[in-house]
DNA sequence: AGCGGCGCTTGACAGTGTCAAGTAGAAATC
DNA sequence: GATTTCTACTTGACACTGTCAAGCGCCGCT
């Protein structure tokens, strides 16, 4: 009995997730994906040409699952102001529950987006939603659509990427909850969006 | 003739500087610091006593330049407002004008900073001038001034980082300049954060 | 039955960070 | 002044990495 084709593919990748998931991104390693999956260590360039190729694929993943989560935040939420707070705090919660993750789709000297077609376009499918929350706050209080995607995409992402790497504990203040400072940020932008141009 | 003391370091510390600035942070290694400082690959650690700690010397004198761009930027520059504005764009300008050390700063797997008591007093410092002026703003304008601190830091920082990964092309439109996108972004911030609370 | 090819394995190579041991030479001790 | 000590450095080795190059066994086809 012969494994299904492509059955190999998927346990590779599981093994990939599970292991940026355990062990951090620079965990991470070829070999050590080829012995969770049970194969010697050559097996998975069977299926992907290179590292980044993998790499590619999660990256892939992780932007449907981000833009899964955005639109879930969206679900019965009508306020555009509200709706863009939303996106955001799912983007920040994404973040942190999967840090490796997070960081590997947003690390060019990992994947070369421009050189994985699909990565690409689920990276464009979570953007768009986005695009999308970001032109309904502009068109409320008449600023540059552009330039309310551009701000509000830069917040979130710094926050995340600062408390992942554990930099706002300096600036959170003593024993401050980083949650609750993400809240009083995202309410913040939100405060400062709803007055007109 | 022995070479002065002390003197092997600073050439390995030039060395690394160069090499990062010209590689990029990936292209970084123990070893071709060693060759580009003309020693063998064990040389370095005699002076530090491994990979960490000389990243962590990079880190610190990136932090120095940081805020002396920082303060730079203040100079007679009156209005809070326009003074945290003039602190995000020399960040911003530090980040692409330095990519591979901007990165390395705010990296936490490369440098933990809790273990390099230099890196960390220097990022303190460079933090503090922030502290300073989004004090001065939270006081005009009667906002939680952790909290303006933290959405003004988390917006440049983000602009930085996603420019450095070429995340913004797609975000900045067609044809778009993208330091017209940053002046765009920390003007709107700035126009935002002048309302009162 | 024989064969081609696909899926995987084994082996090798150059590169890495770092441990361990050796060495040349200046300084210190007698 | 000869000998020892110490310091700055070199040489060598190890385990690890990603990836190139062959080899091998089993499947379906003719």
């Amino acid at each position: 009995m012969r494994a299904a084709p492509e059955n190999l593919r998927r346990t590779i990748l599981d093994a990939s997730l599970g292991l940026i998931a355990a062990e951090g991104l620079e965990g991470f390693s070829m070999r050590e994906v080829a012995r969770r999956a049970g194969v010697s260590h050559q097996a998975p360039y069977h299926h992907f040409p290179d590292r980044e190729t993998i790499m590619a694929a999660i990256v892939a993943e992780g932007f449907q699952r981000l833009r899964d989560n955005s639109l879930a935040a969206l679900e019965g939420v009508e306020d555009p102001f509200e709706r863009l707070s939303a996106i955001g705090r799912a983007y920040v919660k994404f973040a942190l529950n999967n840090p490796a993750h997070f960081k590997l789709m947003f690390r060019s000297e990992h994947v070369r987006e421009d050189r994985h077609d699909e990565a690409k376009a689920c990276a464009l499918g979570a953007f768009d939603v986005l695009v999308m929350v970001a032109g309904e706050v502009a068109a409320r209080n008449g600023h540059h659509d552009r330039t309310v995607l551009l701000t509000a995409w830069s917040t979130v992402h710094g926050l995340a990427t600062l408390l992942l790497e554990g930099k706002l504990e300096k600036a959170i203040g003593a024993g401050g909850a980083s949650d609750a400072a993400v809240d009083r940020v995202i309410a913040m932008l939100e405060r400062l969006l709803r007055a007109d141009a």
